[in-house]
DNA sequence: ATTTTCTTGTGAAGCATTTCACATATTTGA
DNA sequence: TCAAATATGTGAAATGCTTCACAAGAAAAT
């Protein structure tokens, strides 16, 4: 037979996604206290994981460590950079200068691992023209002529809920795959829109339910 | 025989406690909306969730719904609330007054859930005696004598992550089970402590790996 | 050089979670 | 009153994820 199988890209699953970023900021911190090498255990430990888990996480993307010794702590670091795509800086947008929208233009975190927010958008006559962090927000009304022209591929949506669909849907049709929503709702996006929420409520009720139930959860985050 | 087995507390898993709180959301719209009744693949609708997924999930807590008919969406919202323990307020002490932490002095949504924070430290003398939203800022060395008295049942944290470890050290002394954490580290805690991490960087990372790997999760929280 | 120790990478086993599918109960409509 | 339609609740099947356990490779020790 000429072909067996399609490609098949193996699917990765969000866990192993959100763990590589775990490992990531633990190597980082690793490298800066002179370590050379790292064995799964070692990984594991600071991140409260398995060693078992460690290695099956890096192993669907590859084998990078040597046995009997470990893992290379800056070449293992960079190349989950590399699969996380943050080997590379991203230009962000930020969509509503409320309380949160403030505090995430401030936010050195996102500077660190290479996401800029380059751009500034709200509807409020008051807070268009004004500066952030050296940003003019600009008004929203020009979301859709402004952000290909400077190159945005990400928006962080820090907007009422009650808005955040009909905002959303303009981010979608200015051509941007991928959001990150902090609007506690449920928004609707095609297909091929990478959506995330970020909804801080959430944690605090997984914590009054663990109170209330006196709950050992199974798996931590 | 006398006994056949433990009480055998059942294990919730923390996917289905997030969905509650979905449900719960949903529920609160539906219920402005006018609505009575709503059947599983309505409620499944609204949170991009199966029908066979909601019904599963309240099914851990009892039978809240009728044949034929679907659940009542008031009667459903509160005992969501029991289970959640959101039916109560909670008193929230704030560590850490920077960008993010005074972010979330005005975020709404946490009082609306019934997250009331009602106390706030820093180690910043500048930032020690100020108000926000008619808060006084406490010097953070007074946390173990403060907390208490006051009948605080949650932390906030929002200092950076060189100093968090100690800072959470101080919670867990001062008799605090229940923190949510926003800096970018993974803090130890005591077994019986419920610790909670908002990592914000970690889902812009999500939507990169999206990005660069054409990736289409399998789940979405 | 050889043995011992260490540690990876990975099928397979073990669990956990989700989805299926259907008996059962209730409502709605005729 | 009865049939048709609707929708729950739940074992069982299917799927997915984590942990186990070990062969194999490399380093360290002797």
């Amino acid at each position: 037979m000429a072909s067996d199988s399609l490609p098949e890209k193996k699917r990765i699953s969000e866990s192993t996604i959100h763990r590589l970023s775990l490992y990531y900021r633990a190597l980082t911190v690793l490298e800066k206290e002179g370590f050379e090498t790292v064995s799964s255990k070692g990984l594991a430990k600071r991140e409260k994981l398995t060693p078992a888990q460690v290695r099956k996480d890096l192993s669907f993307f590859g084998s990078f460590g040597t046995r009997g010794l470990g893992y290379p702590v800056v070449e293992l670091r960079d190349k989950i950079s590399q699969i996380l795509g943050i080997d590379r800086s991203w230009r962000v947008a930020l969509v509503g200068i409320g309380n949160i929208g403030s505090a995430l233009v401030s936010y050195k975190e996102f500077q660190k691992q290479g996401f800029q927010i380059v751009k500034l958008f709200d509807n409020d006559q008051r807070k268009i023209g004004s500066n952030h962090k050296g940003i003019v927000v600009s008004d929203i009304k020009n979301l859709a002529n402004e952000l290909e022209p400077d190159n945005i591929e990400m928006v962080v949506l820090a907007v009422p809920a009650t808005v955040a669909q009909y905002i959303v849907d303009d981010i979608v049709k200015a051509g941007i795959k991928a959001i990150l929503n902090f609007a506690p709702v449920n928004l609707k996006v095609p297909d091929d829109v990478f959506l995330r929420n970020e909804n801080m409520s959430m944690e605090l009720e997984y914590l009054s339910f663990a109170l209330v139930n006196d709950h050992i959860p199974k798996r931590v985050r």
